[in-house]
DNA sequence: GTTAGTGTCATAGCTTTCTATTACACTATA
DNA sequence: TATAGTGTAATAGAAAGCTATGACACTAAC
């Protein structure tokens, strides 16, 4: 897995988690992967594995059985929380962020636009 | 000032650069604060805000003058670029990270607009 | 020439993150 | 009860970032 190097890993490694389960390529419930199996997957040591997950089992996103494996909590409220908490937490970044570059609202709705625009220039032929 | 402890110091400072820049806080050929002075401001070490202004030198956007100071670039095409890299690069970033979440091109926009909505409930009274 | 203000550089030490490695604890099953 | 698969934990070392500090180089003005 590619990491950006400027964010610690294990916080990058959060943020994967948390897509999954929004995208519920991991549903309520799932095991997950053994944490050396993950390890490997994603190309990083147990410990930082490890550090990930002990913070999402802390948030309740997933718990933990000893022996048995890592999943993912079956609290579907707790599931809906996240997706709210995480999608707005991205979208007030981005309006803070061009909202500092003075951009107005409607300039950012446009430059979005704009950008939707761009990546729909099909690439087929 | 105020940083976000997961990302380098010196590269959120370069950012706050360029958001100077861009919002003509600091204009074309202006000079910088002394580095000194610029490690009180933003409360940090002078080997931190000399590394941030030693990357926007190489970029271009700053030049230096040994013993006078740092000063913004006059050449109005570089800053022109700037502001195009840098907000365009928001731009994918949001889309980018929205699209993992599973949201489509139309539901981030109705995320941005639905959060300028709240932006706007007057906090007057 | 001296002084004050400026950029530049180097060193040492601290903290956080990540890795490698080893060990231990629990569960299911043959 | 032995074994394989699992989570958990501790240690030591490397690398990056930040700090504190001191030193040096250049410019302008007295």
């Amino acid at each position: 897995m590619k990491f950006d190097d400027r964010i610690p890993i294990y916080y990058q490694i959060k943020q994967y988690f948390y897509q999954q389960i929004i995208t519920q390529q991991l549903q309520p419930g799932d095991k997950l992967p053994g944490v050396r199996q993950l390890a490997v997957d994603l190309t990083v040591n147990v410990n930082t594995i490890q550090r990930a997950l002990q913070e999402l089992i802390t948030e309740g996103v997933l718990f933990s059985k000893r022996g048995l494996g890592n999943f993912v909590t079956t609290d579907h409220d707790t599931i809906k929380q996240l997706k709210h908490r995480v999608v707005s937490g991205q979208v007030a970044w981005y309006y803070h962020q061009l909202e500092k570059l003075g951009l107005s609202p409607a300039s950012m709705q446009q430059a979005l636009a704009d950008y939707i625009e761009e990546e729909n220039h099909d690439p087929k032929s």
